[in-house]
DNA sequence: CTATGGCACGGATT
DNA sequence: AATCCGTGCCATAG
């Protein structure tokens, strides 16, 4: 979501500051698109392999040339296209938070699935699925009813049904049904097919208890169950103890393990535009290498033939080719801008976040984007700009996006995640508070309350026991 | 009475 | 100026 090219020609000063602003925002793909498109209408503008100095003749690594003095009348008709800046950052003194993570499970869901189902699949029931799929939310449900599915895709119900089926026992079982309880009977009959019989009794009843006291349940009244199908008050709590463990009502949660939501309408988090990776294999400890993503590798530049041919040609052309001219070196001067601002927005988010690029989520300080316009010394808007719609690679694999180094309460939130593993009773939203205080951190319960829900954790009062972090066989 | 979720307000952030 | 976020208050369920 782009403000489309202006085709036609604005006065100078709106249309620097228009490209400045609408280049910096820009993901590296969508800037591909737009420079591409200029490159083909615009023959001032060049893109070339690479760079010599006109005075000396050396190939340049870097422009304007070292050795000579910078060709003045040229500034900011060049702009270098491969991107790479470097930097030590300071070796921290404190924590020692050094050990191994693990490394990330697959990436996307959608992805996933489509692998598994992928060759059931006839041609026509493709972009059905591939529907599907985008609309799933965070928690994998579809919020949509196969019929508005059918009628949007222009396909028939049977057909939907038959994918939707496939998608819903595919491997994160319970993905894409329309409510958790739905959900919920998905993982039952998946688990069912290769069931131990001895649990045989205990599935059947859970299934029962989910099909048709899936109210009573979320409400943990057992006895009432109990009463209400005639069944043994312990065999309704085994039951419930087995569904408390075995399933879970987010399947995507079961899949990702502890909390990593994953965002369907967020795809640029599959093509990062910088990458940050160690320097050596020096690991932690030495410097960090960042790589600024462009489209192109090479020089942009201006024609020097066509600026000199600019002086002898007839003025109806000239006028033209002029403008030509300017718009090329207005291309190139926004490029350099925009190169200038990330390399120097990276470098402050790789030094400030240096522990949360090497550690995990519960070691990003805060920071926000007024700050960094401040130590940058450029408009907050600026800032804003460059983060938005633009995601980095991790030297240890996780994609994320620029807006994450600025998540107010990651950290926090992480803490809440570890404190509920760890914990051995459920803890109360208030327990967890103040827990949370003892380190340091003041938090009100209400906003504790908001963590959980956004980390997909139950209440105290429903989740007895700890989760399971993926659904497994019984025996 | 306790634990939560909904609504909404104020301040910070973009 | 618009939006986001933390939080307090209140209703509700157990």
């Amino acid at each position: 979501m782009f403000v489309g090219h202006q085709h036609d020609l604005r006065p100078q000063a709106t249309a620097h500051l228009a490209t400045t602003m609408s280049f910096l925002q820009l993901s590296t793909a969508e800037l591909e698109a737009q420079l591409q498109q200029t490159l083909d209408k615009n023959p001032a503008l060049e893109l070339v392999d690479e760079l010599r100095c006109p005075q000396c003749g050396k190939r340049l690594a870097r422009y304007p040339c070292p050795r000579c003095a910078a060709p003045q009348d040229n500034d900011g008709l060049v702009v270098c296209l491969s991107q790479r800046t470097t930097f030590q950052s300071e070796p921290r003194d404190d924590d020692e938070q050094d050990f191994a993570r693990d490394l990330r499970a697959p990436d996307r869901l959608d992805e996933y699935i489509l692998q598994q189902i992928g060759p059931a699949l006839t041609f026509a029931e493709r972009p059905i699925a591939a529907y599907i799929l985008a609309r799933l939310d965070e928690h994998g449900l579809l919020p949509e009813t196969a019929s508005e599915i059918a009628a949007y895709t222009r396909a028939r119900l049977v057909e939907v049904e038959r994918v939707l089926s496939l998608i819903q026992h595919a491997d994160p079982p319970g993905v894409g049904a329309h409510t958790p309880q739905a959900s919920l009977l998905i993982q039952l009959d998946c688990l069912a097919e290769n069931a131990a019989p001895a649990t045989r009794p205990t599935l059947a009843l859970a299934r029962l208890i989910v099909e048709k006291h899936f109210e009573t349940l979320g409400r943990h009244d057992l006895t009432r169950i109990a009463r209400q199908l005639h069944v043994a008050c312990s065999s309704v709590e085994a039951a419930a103890d087995f569904i408390q463990r075995n399933l879970t009502p987010y399947p995507t949660l079961a899949f990702w393990g502890e909390g990593k939501l994953i965002n369907p309408g967020n795809e640029d988090a599959l093509t990062p535009d910088i990458t940050i990776s160690f320097l050596n294999r020096a690991e932690q400890g030495g410097s960090l290498l960042v790589e600024v993503f462009t489209p192109f590798s090479g020089w942009l530049r201006v024609s020097p033939e066509l600026k000199a041919a600019l002086h002898d040609c007839a003025s109806e052309e000239r006028e033209r080719w002029s403008q030509a001219v300017m718009e090329a070196a207005l291309v190139t001067k926004c490029l350099q801008q925009r190169n200038h601002t990330m390399r120097r927005l990276m470098r402050l988010i790789a030094t400030e976040q240096r522990a949360f690029i090497l550690g995990g989520d519960g070691d990003l300080h805060p920071l926000t984007r007024a700050r960094v316009a401040r130590e940058l010394a450029v408009h907050e808007s600026t800032i804003s700009r460059a983060v938005a719609g633009k995601s980095a690679a991790l030297p240890d694999g996780r994609i994320v996006p620029l807006s994450k180094f600025f998540d107010r309460s990651l950290s926090v939130r992480d803490r809440v995640r570890l404190l509920v593993e760890a914990e051995t009773r459920p803890l109360t939203d208030d327990q967890i508070s103040d827990c949370l205080a003892q380190q340091g951190l003041q938090v009100a319960r209400r906003t504790v309350a908001k963590y959980r829900k956004m980390l997909g954790i139950l209440p105290a009062n429903i989740r007895a026991r700890r989760h399971h972090r993926s659904i497994t066989f019984i025996q």
